[in-house]
DNA sequence: CGAAAGCTTTGATGGTCATCAATGTATCAG
DNA sequence: CTGATACATTGATGACCATCAAAGCTTTCG
């Protein structure tokens, strides 16, 4: 008693096959590190700074939260591929990766 | 003592303002709803529907997991505006908003 | 060395979430 | 009306998460 049983054969995919529970487990991964609202302004801030980075410093304050609950989410924005970090001094300075919206992007499809 | 006080005016920014409070709440809702790797393979399916859509009898055994817990996802894609049903007989047919990826798209930006 | 600044880690807490079984609602077939 | 099918809602449970204060680590500076 499936729908499909009385329907003709579905359109023709979108590209490449389903996606795998492996994949969708990785891309979930990615949307969650964007799924808080902290998160996704400091990486719009990050974003924002281009190739340079911005430091760790300067992304407590403009998001009105304590500097140990930024540097957590800087983590997870870290851990999931979307920024990196390098360390100069005592500074930690920012900057989203290569292919940061490559990922998001493919998913998108075109 | 932020690393601004010691560095040229940062680059100019990517197009538009930084991401409101209220933005980023919106944007992290429709990524939130996409941070789960069961709502990701739903969508994936509904998506490759295509316009017709999918019955959501037909989602329930591809995906492994109660009927009732893939109807608690089909409402969090709805709600998120990523997802639409339509009600024929007995079934609920699902199929992808107009503008569910153009948000994201938005937001990868360039 | 010793103090201070930048950042991370730990522990605790309140809140949200994914999941299922059970139950409820609506629609269709006989 | 009765039974069956498709789907939604409720309630319970275990897992995860955002947040902060406190404490730890590392580097710089005097």
């Amino acid at each position: 008693m499936y729908a499909d049983t009385m329907s003709v054969p579905r359109s023709v995919p979108l590209g490449t096959r389903p996606l795998t529970e492996n994949h969708a487990g990785e891309l979930a991964a990615v949307f969650g590190a964007l799924s808080d609202p902290v998160r996704l302004r400091l990486f719009d801030l990050v974003r924002r700074a281009g190739s340079d980075g911005i430091c760790s410093c300067d992304l407590v304050e403009p998001l009105d939260r304590s500097q140990p609950t930024i540097s957590h989410h800087l983590k997870v924005l870290r851990e999931a591929g979307l920024v990196e970090s390098r360390k100069e001094g005592t500074w930690v300075w920012y900057s989203v990766t290569a292919d940061a919206m490559d990922i998001i992007t493919r998913f998108v499809g075109r």
